[in-house]
DNA sequence: TTTTCCTTTGTTTTT
DNA sequence: CAAAGGAAAA
């Protein structure tokens, strides 16, 4: 290299380099580190997603002009002094000079692709990519590995034996095929549990492994089980072909197979990305990297965005080798630490990171801050989970009184079932609150039925559906009939829709023939209106002559009224959607989009209410002051992850997620006995709360009780452990009158504003439940406990304490 | 064919 | 403690 290259090069990577003064050393590092395969270990907090949007701003701006040893043709010494003069005396019209000087081949948006594993990141990643780029931002194809693939199935899936109106099968769809699967292979339905069955197919499609080559690999002579299950997986994949459906795995397979299998597609997308970012690889699996590899297989620019620590769908397939060894995997990949955290204090961070040392074989990284010391993590010990869930409940509203939002704090548990104590105490609070995952909205049976209506009409071959919605409302089509007429399809190799419509053909079905006819005239009038017709005025129209809507009119109770409310949700939805997508209008793409939305996405900062979700769902969000419940040895880390390492390193990944989300306050909860699945037990205290180092947290305990008897009853203090800690550490709350069913409420409420007057009969208004009318007032020591029948009908009737409820409530 | 009642069964789950 | 699924009754 001569030396006037060598003047250049560091010139231009100088002047580029003032693009990023804001980040940090090592993320601007990372941002213009642009050719060949790149690890970014990203620690929780550290940045990510900025060093992302800079990285792609990079791209477009300099292309590989921070990391190439190229020089632009022609430049002399009046262009190197040019360069390196900028820095001193920048000037606003010397830019498009610089970008011809520095510029090494700027990549289009379109040929950079960004991967990430949830909606709500890829819409978050787009969101701050146009913010930063303006409307070239919206080129840029940031999407999931799902959205992404069918993106491309929708191209070319004919070449892998598919037709591109394929139907998307959520795992509820599938574990029915696989039911129906395993009945007609009478095989026990005990053994071969549907839940079991999916998981060890998905796991097979994780390794790229088709039906025959699982076969091949369980043989009747190794495992019986497994030689089963071999015979149901290639019934399975038959089934889903023949009905023109794929899975959630079948989205990536399909897409790994069309990409090995053709040169030219493959090659199309090769020379399309000249840049492939992945997001979260801690969590991709096998069939991921195969994508990953092959798509960005070219030019090898793949940069890989992960922390080992925060790996918690090991159980789903996830590999953490595929980060391990990613240095191994790429010849020459360099690998960038981002260490430093902006989110949390040093505190949460120095007992994060306590806990997580506990885990062997990780790539060793400490996070560190310079946000300062912080607050003291807070432990708290309570009796039981409903004195936890109002302590939690009264941390948060002493919060609000000091002047917090709602929406900055948030609860975390271990499992979906812990939620209910705490939203009971929310509500009695009059506290606004979000439960985000849980029972999902996509996952009512009347939004899925009016889906199987939409999926019916897109796909008429869609068997799994029609089964669904033929008898929805019912029609006189039961059982017995659908049996006769799935019997017809499989001798003749057609599909169910086919059979009824040629119902008259069949002489077993003379019967129920006029009804059976019936019902595929309707799905042809719907196919004919859907051709015609505004996907919204279709759906108006489904709703109509299907007769759903009019069935659950007549039953006209509090659940169908729920239910109707639902099915008009959903229009909004679709309305929703020909916002959002006005291209792509069509009923198959409205589909598409509905297949691969969770209820994950809709979580938005905009109104002002507490957060309760698991841990898993919180992964990636933060907030300033975070719950984290149930520390109990059995509930975290769960009682199968007790004696198994792995599954406890795993459970402790999820602890350090959860103690990462923190950014200001973080209090850990546990209680000496809980109610679970109906069932009273007392659990030991959580080993990782013992993990933390007693620097780093004061652990709050109640108060000694009254009556020593009062824990004999119930089974003794929790040996050991928590108890006798929570002395030591001398934590004592209050005054030892607890009241059972207000725990830590007191000082709370008491100085709050001068009680609201109702009285029976009297209209409210309330901040999370809407209006409602009081139905009984009735006071209680210096309170007063309230009925309220509210109109929204998933709301009802409720209790509420008029002292604090009031805070959110006026009289209308 | 439809309704009702009783048994069963519960991690986590970005798609 | 629920919700969901399955078997028996209407």
């Amino acid at each position: 290299m001569t030396e006037f290259q060598q003047r250049f090069i560091t010139a231009r990577r100088a002047v580029i380099e003032r693009d990023f003064l804001t980040l940090n050393p090592r993320q601007r590092e990372a941002v213009m580190t642009t050719r060949g395969p790149l690890l970014l270990l990203a620690g929780a907090g550290s940045g990510k997603t900025t060093v992302l949007i800079q990285r792609v701003y990079n791209l477009l701006t300099y292309g590989d002009g921070s990391d190439s040893l190229e020089l632009p043709d022609g430049v002399g010494e009046e262009e190197l002094a040019f360069l390196e003069a900028y820095p001193d005396a920048p000037t606003e019209h010397d830019k498009a000079m610089v970008r011809h000087l520095c510029g090494v081949h700027p990549a289009a948006p379109w040929e950079v692709l960004a991967i990430t594993f949830t909606n709500k990141a890829a819409g978050e990643l787009k969101e701050r990519l146009v913010a930063r780029l303006g409307s070239r931002g919206n080129d840029v194809w940031a999407a999931t590995f799902h959205s992404c693939c069918v993106r491309m199935l929708r191209r070319d899936i004919d070449k892998v034996g598919f037709d591109k109106d394929f139907t998307i099968y959520d795992s509820d769809d599938s574990k029915r095929v696989l039911k129906d699967i395993i009945k007609e292979m009478n095989l026990d339905d005990k053994v071969f549990t549907p839940r079991e069955v999916l998981s060890t197919i998905s796991h097979a499609k994780d390794r790229y492994e088709s039906p025959a080559q699982f076969a091949a690999y369980n043989t009747e002579d190794g495992d019986w089980k497994k030689a089963r299950i071999a015979k149901i997986y290639t019934k399975y994949a038959d089934k889903l072909r023949s009905a023109n459906a794929l899975d959630f795995d079948d989205i990536i397979y399909h897409t790994v197979t069309l990409l090995q299998q053709n040169r030219e597609v493959l090659d199309y997308y090769q020379t399309k990305f000249r840049y492939v970012l992945v997001d979260e690889y801690q969590d991709t699996n096998h069939l991921q990297y195969l994508l990953t590899s092959l798509l960005a297989g070219g030019r090898k620019n793949l940069c890989v965005v992960g922390d080992d620590n925060q790996s918690i769908y090991r159980f789903r397939g996830a590999n953490i080798e595929n980060i391990l060894s990613f240095e191994k995997q790429y010849k020459q990949s360099r690998v960038i630490l981002l260490e430093q955290n902006y989110r949390s204090t040093q505190h949460i961070l120095d007992g994060a990171n306590a806990v997580i040392k506990h885990n062997l074989g990780q790539k060793d990284k400490t996070l560190w801050t310079q946000n300062g010391a912080g607050d003291l993590i807070t432990i708290k010990t309570t009796f039981n989970e409903s004195d936890e869930a109002n302590y939690v409940a009264g941390e948060i509203l002493m919060g609000v009184n000091r002047g917090r939002n709602f929406r900055e704090s948030a609860v975390l548990y271990r499992m979906n079932a812990q939620s209910n104590a705490m939203e009971y105490a929310l509500k009695r609070n009059g506290i606004p609150y979000k439960v985000v995952g849980g029972t999902k909205f996509f996952d009512r049976a009347e939004v899925k039925d009016m889906l199987a209506y939409l999926a019916v009409v897109n796909n008429p071959m869609d068997d799994l559906r029609l089964r669904r919605i033929v008898n929805t409302p019912a029609r006189g089509i039961g059982g017995t009939t659908m049996d006769k007429v799935q019997s017809i399809a499989d001798s003749q190799g057609i599909s169910l829709y086919e059979v009824l419509r040629n119902a008259d053909l069949f002489p077993e079905l003379k019967t129920p023939c006029n009804k059976l006819l019936k019902m595929a005239d309707l799905i042809d009038g719907l196919r004919k209106s859907a051709r015609e017709m505004e996907l919204e005025a279709f759906y108006e129209e489904v709703c109509e002559r299907s007769g759903y809507v009019k069935a659950l009119q007549d039953k006209n109770d509090m659940e169908s009224r729920g239910r109707i409310e639902n099915v008009e949700e959903l229009k909004s939805n679709i309305v929703g959607f020909l916002e959002q997508m006005p291209e792509d209008a069509t009923l198959s793409g409205f589909l598409n989009e509905i297949a691969l939305y969770t209820d994950l996405d809709s979580v938005d900062a905009g109104d002002n209410y507490v957060t309760m979700m698991t841990i898993h769902s919180a992964k990636g969000l933060e907030f300033p002051n975070v719950y984290v419940l149930g520390l109990e040895d059995g509930i975290f880390p769960g009682s199968s992850a007790l004696y198994q390492e792995e599954e406890l390193e795993e459970e402790r990944r999820l602890c350090y997620v959860a103690m990462t989300r923190a950014k200001v306050t973080l209090t850990l909860t546990n209680c000496r006995q809980r109610m679970l699945y109906g069932r009273t037990s007392a659990n030991p205290t959580s080993r990782f709360l013992n993990e933390i180092p007693e620097d780093n947290y004061q652990w709050l305990s109640k108060a000694e009780p009254r009556v020593a008897s009062e824990w004999d009853d119930v089974g003794g203090f929790a040996q050991g452990g928590a108890a006798t800690r929570a002395m030591q550490s001398g934590g004592v709350v209050a005054s030892g009158r607890v009241n059972r069913t207000s725990g830590g409420l007191g000082s709370a409420s008491a100085n709050a504003t001068p009680m609201m007057k109702l009285s029976q009969g009297d209209m409210v208004e309330h901040t999370a439940f809407g209006r409602g009318m009081v139905l009984s007032v009735q006071s209680m020591g210096g309170d007063a406990l309230i009925e309220v029948a509210f109109e929204k009908a998933d709301t009802g009737k409720k209790k509420l304490m008029l002292k604090s409820a009031g805070k959110h409530m006026k009289k209308v």
